[in-house]
DNA sequence: GGGACTTCCTGAAAACTGCCTGAACCAGCC
DNA sequence: GGCTGGTTCAGGCAGTTTTCAGGAAGTCCC
């Protein structure tokens, strides 16, 4: 196992290559952007840790350079940040996993075993439409850097709308899925929570626009 | 330090359990490979004996089913054979060491100081999120220069939520965390520490944030 | 175009549910 | 006994879901 080390903090670096040769992986270090696009690209490593702040070129960039380039080696990202938004960045970018620094060696083992074993598997629970996130695990709404809290059904409604975009969903599909096939529920209750979806969609600043079929049902699309 | 045995033969079990708590380590004992997941995945323990050989699931399976739900426990695999290939099996499935029976006491604690030693030389002996960082020797929260000493069941708490920064556990999950998969414990039992520790956050003065999501879990946030 | 009818939207209020937290209660330990 | 930490209980609060009703928008037919 051969693993490229991009980091440019020198202490750290060392520690990883050392956390790392400790535990049987051979390990290149690289200390900034540059590098670490032109080491990326020879194709000989099996597995790249990437720090998100770097001089030259950041690791986002870094990333998204490499799967441009065709390179589809497992990135591990570093950041100390936490926000949601760099989540979505870092994935977007290509990025296979995403690790918060500080992190214990143990924790940076287990998601390179994790990452030269599945290969592929998504990382962050999410739908995505147009502009329009949904996390699944949180049941947030996001848009670009806004975010809002959905409340259960309407996280219920908006997984079904955001999970078949383009598709036209009566009422009694909504009411079966979202409230259970055997309830009581009222038409008017869907359009109850049609409403709070769009007042949020709004909230966000979302292009993506729920319209109504008359006496037919709704559908989700991204807006223009 | 707290280690899970897995051995389906009674007598080597209590043999086992008996040096280890002569030396100093507490053990809880199960008996096949269901039970084994179970207990593993709760990531309260330091280290894990699992012999190979087991009812419901083997120990290669155990092993990388662990490695799979993220858990990085060490673990040590008892083999009876000390075929090359068992070898390679063992380290591929994410064991961190090996020993064949028989074996003497003496053979087993080397092997555990070595598996603790090596995580314990470069382990870091706190946990930060935000401006919030818990010592995980003293179990002391601090935010600036205030700190604040942290109650068994809060520390496990708040270890579990500074471990994942930005990820919603659901009552259930820090339920079988900091009480062990076969505890009885309520719902309740979390809101009052999740209470507790909100209340500490604020008295040392930290942004950072506990989210309810409701009636999924909690997500712990540098807040801004 | 205008009226009659249907469907949909949405603000407000009521009903409900899960959550928070102070306080009481236990148990083990100095 | 006093202390600390863990657990349980229950009232009150806040967010969620449901219901209701008036009005807007769309459809149909003359």
């Amino acid at each position: 196992m051969h693993v490229l080390v991009v980091e440019d903090d020198t202490r750290l670096a060392e520690a990883l290559a050392r956390i790392l040769e400790d535990n049987g992986y051979t390990t290149d270090t690289v200390h900034d952007g540059a590098a670490a696009l032109e080491y990326g690209q020879s194709g000989t490593y099996d597995i790249i840790i990437l720090d998100v702040m770097l001089p030259k070129a950041d690791g986002f960039t870094v990333a998204q350079s490499l799967r441009r380039a065709h390179v589809s080696t497992p990135i591990l990202l570093l950041t100390a940040r936490d926000a949601i938004s760099d989540k979505i960045t870092g994935y977007d970018s290509g990025a296979d996993d995403y690790m918060t620094k500080p992190f214990s060696p143990a924790e940076l083992l287990a998601h390179l075993r994790a990452l030269t074993r599945r290969q592929g598997d998504v990382v962050f629970e999410t739908l995505a439409v147009g502009d329009l996130t949904l996390n699944l695990e949180s049941m947030d709404l996001t848009c670009e850097n806004e975010s809002i809290r959905l409340s259960q059904k309407e996280f219920a409604i908006a997984r079904i709308l955001l999970g078949s975009p383009g598709a036209v969903l009566s009422k009694e599909q909504l009411i079966s899925r979202a409230w259970g096939p055997a309830s009581s529920a009222s038409d008017n209750n869907v359009e109850a929570y049609i409403s709070f979806l769009r007042k949020k969609m709004a909230h966000v600043g979302s292009k993506a626009k729920i319209e109504t079929i008359r006496s037919v049902g709704y559908r989700l699309t991204e807006g223009d």
